[in-house]
DNA sequence: AAATAGCGCTAACAATTGTTAGTATTTTAT
DNA sequence: ATAAAATACTAACAATTGTTAGCGCTATTT
């Protein structure tokens, strides 16, 4: 069988990766076998391991990758000065929106499938998402005190943004799609408009 | 080993899908084998097949039980005369977010593991599922041209609503919870004032 | 009391799982 | 051209999978 196609600026390993991306999302991470992605892969499932040290570690790939891209742009974000909280929450939603488009596989993967990590991934994933839940909290608690945001809880908030973003998986395989940045507007009007205290 | 005790009112059968929407939720469908369950049941893996027929089929009647129950839902919601597609709006999440508290187990599986159904069952529950969301998409549409709702993309909002609704499962896992009636208050909120048409 | 049906057990099955060892082949570096 | 490094292959492994067969105990019905 022939090599392991690479595109430009990418390892083999990162074809592997990409692969199963796909599958995991498809199929879930369980459900999925190296005979599987194997051949999706167009090589033999023995093949795999000079390029990746075991299935879990495909999952690790994926979901640190894409936990460590959200927590940096939240930190920029939080950190840009003169930012209203509204501003601030709309640029976290447009910044999933987008991500969940342009990295759709890889995204939705690991909001779905992380719970199969291993310990110490599991773990350390946990605390991650945590701290990344309660960063977007503090937003809405200081619109909330600067009068931007109406008094509810914080914690509830980010629960349906994050959740509400995280739907777009069934736009994406709807057939008659919107534009992408419709979508997003809606998404985010939607969510914002429910948020911003009425005067 | 002793028999399985099954409550007032419930078979056998009714204790075993019952322990397995705990595991499938907690693991998965695929991650969870039938050892597994039996183990939970209190007995072993084969006594489990004088109940039910199959893995698949307990998963079959974990998601069409579900389906069913908020089919009839919505049915009656939009026969009920004299209601503003706000109100049964509403009327939609409440249940959602009711059948979230209170089913809690069967509803996050019927909704995250329903793909791993089998020919004819996954096709049908494709299309139920897809018939439910258009229903909701009617109401919204309706609404919109009510001059109730602001003229947003309905599927979009359709997926905001239920993709939400099926955060709780964080709220599920949250130590500090709030009570049930005012997340329901707060998600209600949230959500509906994001539609309703400012004045 | 006898017959029947319900339900648990052990043992086993074929298939599939992730992974490793060892070897051959192809690409890259010298 | 030769040596070295990558990377593919085949074959096999032990473990786990869902499921069935067959047997025996126990509760229910006759």
């Amino acid at each position: 069988m022939a090599k392991i196609k690479r595109n430009r600026n990418g390892t083999r390993k990162d074809v592997i990766i990409a692969k199963a991306a796909k599958l995991f999302r498809e199929k879930g991470f369980s459900a999925t076998s190296m005979r599987d992605l194997a051949e999706h892969v167009g090589v033999e499932a023995a093949s795999l391991y000079n390029h990746i040290s075991s299935k879990a570690e495909i999952l690790q790939e994926i979901c640190f990758k894409t936990a460590n891209n959200f927590m940096s742009h939240i930190e920029e974000v939080d950190a840009t000065p003169n930012k209203t909280a509204i501003e601030k929450i709309q640029a976290i939603l447009r910044f999933h929106i987008k991500q969940m488009l342009d990295n759709y596989e890889e995204v939705y993967v690991s909001d779905r499938e992380w719970k199969h990590l291993t310990d110490p991934y599991l773990s350390n994933m946990q605390s991650q998402r945590r701290a990344y839940r309660q960063r977007i909290a503090s937003v809405i608690e200081e619109g909330i005190r600067k009068g931007e945001i109406k008094p509810i809880d914080a914690p509830t908030a980010v629960l349906i943004m994050l959740h509400a973003v995280s739907g777009i998986e069934s736009w994406h395989r709807s057939k008659k799609k919107i534009p992408g940045e419709l979508l997003e507007d809606n998404m985010v009007q939607i969510l914002v408009d429910g948020l911003r205290k009425q005067v």
